[in-house]
DNA sequence: TTGTAAGCGTTATCAG
DNA sequence: CTGATAACGCTTACAA
């Protein structure tokens, strides 16, 4: 048995009450009994039951966190930056990784909402989120990290996919591309839907054809990346560029290229999307675009904390992170 | 306000003690009281409150993980490894980073003994853990990720960090290299220590000299690594082959000895630790030790289950994953 | 300034 | 099978 307020109280021979109001900083007491209560309270090594003070106060003092995965850069950094906020407003963080599986997230959702947390943040890059709009009650702040839901945009944190894509795909036609491939992110994600909108923009608006056959399908990991180069490099004639829709896919298409024996970039050319830690010591280095991901777990994160102490759920309208272009060799810079 | 039991009770005309018992799979309800309060329950969307559940069980479904950092491929694959198991057990996940602060450890351990988590999973890879030892009762299941501590070592669970780095530098040796520097890993780092112990074992074993002039300082950060290379390479005579203590520091080296215009590994041979995903896209790809890191999470988890389970916080031994080299161009091979 | 006692939302122990 | 009612450990009016 772990040490109670009561053992306290009784050794220090004065009420729970007392010893409640000593150890929380009431002014309610004299300095002399609370010095008393306060050592008898190291001697026994007292710690509050959260369980108990939680269900009194009925806060938690607990952000609830809910990734689609848990390993990789992008979410740890996603992590550290929420962790980091967290920690300033003493906050202790429960995670959870969904897998984008919609079961898992309305369990998730259900367990989250059980007093466990004051405030939750979703990340869920699966277009298929209507569920979510159901489960999400307004008794608990949410903040929604890179995806949107109908009618909750404005307490959404969102990454310029877009636009980050379209100078990605400017810059390549700057280079004198013309016929430029896309290696397209995994089926029904938010992120990659956005980034080959941005594709088909810059191609747009610059008088390229809008070619089908130059949209290859991926799913955001390497070995995807890999397959559809081979995929690409087989095309005629051969795309003299290509975007791969993140930077582990484009690691993939990198292999692919060099497997074959052609040079990078001067037989074809690549761009990457996220300016992951690696890009910059791949050889040729990848060009790439910059997502701020640590500014994406510290906003997401004061967003919310904003909304619980307000104790109003309606945040300042969504926050969009901008995208940077990030040349380096491969797309022919350098 | 969210829904309570009594609000279900009242709903369904029965009393608090009846709902409890239809939701919690009780025999003692029948078929027919048991599908109308299941109905009513989700109709009200009522999710038990985990604060009143927990203070009558004395059960969190939580489990702490306190973590030096919380960003970077290592320690989110740890996380990966925990969550999984956890998840299996129907358990959520606490964490928190301690950076590798004294003080900000023992809060942590306080917050996590106030009966949020019914047991916890500690990396402190910091020597000076001490302290951890006074603040680790025996009401809470303990297990300890890649440090030991005086008189716990039995609910450890370690990296051969020793084997592996004597078994990297034997190599080096076996590739005819005499003179072999290291990059050592931060001070007081566990990990580090007995990295560099297995280094001199290696050279000790092969009449190699050990001479503290080869022994550079490093904090295992990338630049570190680049510092400590140039300080390697205006040694006289200058070494033919170096060890990092971890492959963050061999790539800034790397780039150290690249800037240098030597090459790799005829000029100089390198091997680093961990065997990061990055190693093998590198150019020339880098030769490493492999750390099975998702299992370390794993392990940890299901030592933590099997204590938490048995209520005997006394677990099976310490248990030692073996660290295995893997050769790669950087340090001569291919 | 301190103590008493009423909750907070559950589960568990009794009677019925 | 079901319903009162007593815990669980804490905070906080209300009394003293």
């Amino acid at each position: 048995m772990s040490t109670t307020i009561k053992d306290v109280a009784d050794k220090a021979g004065v009420s729970i009450a007392t010893v409640s109001r000593a150890l929380n900083g009431s002014p309610l007491v004299t300095d002399e009994t609370r010095i008393k209560i306060v050592k008898i309270a190291n001697e026994l090594k007292y710690t509050p039951n959260m369980m108990a003070r939680g269900l009194m106060l009925k806060k938690s003092e607990t952000i609830g966190v809910i990734l689609p995965d848990l390993h990789g850069d992008f979410f740890s950094e996603v992590m550290k930056g929420i962790d980091e906020v967290a920690r300033d407003n003493g906050y202790h963080i429960l995670v959870s990784s969904s897998h984008s599986d919609k079961n898992e997230i309305e369990s998730m959702l259900k367990v989250m909402r059980s007093g466990r947390v004051d405030g939750l943040i979703i990340m869920s890059p699966h277009i298929d989120s209507t569920s979510l709009n159901d489960h999400i009650t307004n008794d608990l702040p949410v903040v929604l990290l890179n995806c949107t839901i109908n009618g909750k945009e404005n307490t959404s944190i969102l990454i310029d996919n877009f636009e980050g894509a379209r100078q990605m795909v400017r810059h390549l036609i700057k280079h004198g591309h013309k016929r430029i491939a896309i290696i397209k992110g995994e089926e029904n994600n938010f992120d990659a839907e956005e980034r080959l909108k941005g594709y088909r923009s810059a191609l747009y608006e610059n008088g390229l054809e809008l070619n089908p056959k130059l949209e290859i399908p991926g799913d955001f990991n390497e070995e995807s990346g890999y397959t559809a180069m081979k995929k690409i490099l087989n095309l005629k004639p051969r795309p003299t560029a290509v975007f791969a829709s993140n930077d582990a896919m484009a690691i993939g298409a990198v292999s692919a290229i060099q497997s074959k024996g052609l040079k990078i970039p001067e037989d074809i050319a690549i761009g990457g999307f996220d300016d992951i830690p690696i890009a910059k010591y791949l050889k040729p280095s990848l060009s790439s675009v910059h997502v701020p991901i640590n500014n994406l777990g510290t906003n997401a994160a004061i967003k919310l904390f904003k909304m619980i102490k307000n104790e109003n759920n309606l945040s300042d309208g969504k926050t969009v992170l901008p995208a940077t272009l990030v040349v380096r060799e491969s797309c022919g810079c350098l």
